[in-house]
DNA sequence: AGAGATATACATATGGACGG
DNA sequence: CCGTCCATATGTATATCTCT
């Protein structure tokens, strides 16, 4: 049952789906999203941006309800791309073929059609987003991050998780906490310091005590992860353009994780925001490499 | 009529609380 | 410590409404 919708219809335009998309991006780079939920930080700080850039403050609930779109056209994008060769794409991710391509795919899925004729746009950032593969997961965190989040993130993607164990700096813990056990995954991980060796004060006790400190590190938790983004956010060298160009900078398969132009290109885009902005003003993968050897000197094949 | 946006119900996953 | 319960959030399917 829609509940009055036609006063409090969302028209998405694309690119306000790229925008939130985007922005959803920034968060897991950040670290605020654990196990595909976003952190409350998260959520406040997306509905923020939207409304700040667009002069619309949406419920959480719109946003989940476009996020839940774009997934069911993502899915559609992958029914149409699965196990097949030699695709081409539009800049913006949608499927660039020909009509007889096409012709064969609305003969194999009716449903296709629509997509043939309305492509699905940013398709891009919906496989970053619900591809399950988080490319520069690990490094967005070693960058960013300052808590343990990592070993909660999901790393679907054997490589990425083998990385992100080589690649991680020493985990600066905010709070003190007891070596994870050896079954980190298991059904029952509790943040509540378990004191091992103390003598054991009463139950009740112990739980006060353990409310106590869980709701002053949750209480840290927020704060710090609030604090984080704001300086984030307000850092010239840490603006979310930059953030925006790392994370096109990862998705350029052709440029290896910290080969001599991708350190080039890291310190090049983090230098000045008109370079970022000269970077994501191509349109295409190639022409950005082409710009970031050009501008650094380095080649991708060093 | 069909597409898009949204609400709702149900299933599922996760993590904390609680009691034995 | 462990099993169970509960709260919360997501995923999916479906229905309704508006607009083109």
């Amino acid at each position: 049952m829609a509940s009055d919708p036609g006063s409090d219809t969302v028209l998405w335009s694309d690119e306000q789906t790229r925008f939130v998309l985007q922005l959803r991006i920034e968060e897991e780079l950040k670290g605020n999203v654990k196990n595909k939920v976003l952190h409350e930080t998260a959520r406040k700080t997306i509905a923020d941006k939207f409304y700040d850039t667009y002069g619309v403050r949406h419920p959480w609930i719109k946003f989940r309800n476009k996020f839940n779109s774009c997934k069911k056209q993502y899915g559609a994008m992958k029914r149409l791309t699965h196990n097949r060769t030699g695709l081409g794409y539009h800049p913006d991710g949608s499927i660039d073929m020909s009509d007889d391509w096409w012709e064969q795919r609305c003969k194999e899925w009716p449903g296709a059609r629509k997509y043939k004729d309305k492509p699905v746009a940013n398709a891009d950032l919906m496989k970053q987003i619900f591809s399950g593969v988080h490319e520069s997961g690990a490094e967005g965190w070693s960058a960013q991050q300052g808590e343990n989040e990592l070993d909660n993130m999901e790393v679907e993607n054997d490589d990425a998780a083998s990385e992100a164990r080589q690649t991680n700096p020493p985990a600066r813990h905010t709070n003190p906490e007891p070596d994870a056990p050896s079954s980190s995954n298991g059904p029952r991980v509790s943040n509540a310091p378990r004191a091992s060796t103390v003598p054991k004060p009463s139950r009740k006790r112990r739980a006060e005590q353990a409310a106590y400190v869980m709701r002053s590190s949750l209480q840290s938790r927020d704060d710090i992860l609030s604090h984080k983004n704001h300086l984030i956010e307000s850092h010239p060298d840490l603006s979310c353009s930059q953030l925006k160009a790392m994370s096109v900078l990862h998705s350029l398969s052709s440029i290896r994780m910290w080969s001599p132009l991708y350190k080039a290109a890291y310190k090049h885009l983090r230098e000045a925001a008109t370079n970022r902005q000269t970077f994501l003003s191509y349109e295409d993968d190639e022409n950005k490499i082409i710009y970031l050897e050009e501008e650094t000197g380095e080649s991708r094949y060093a």
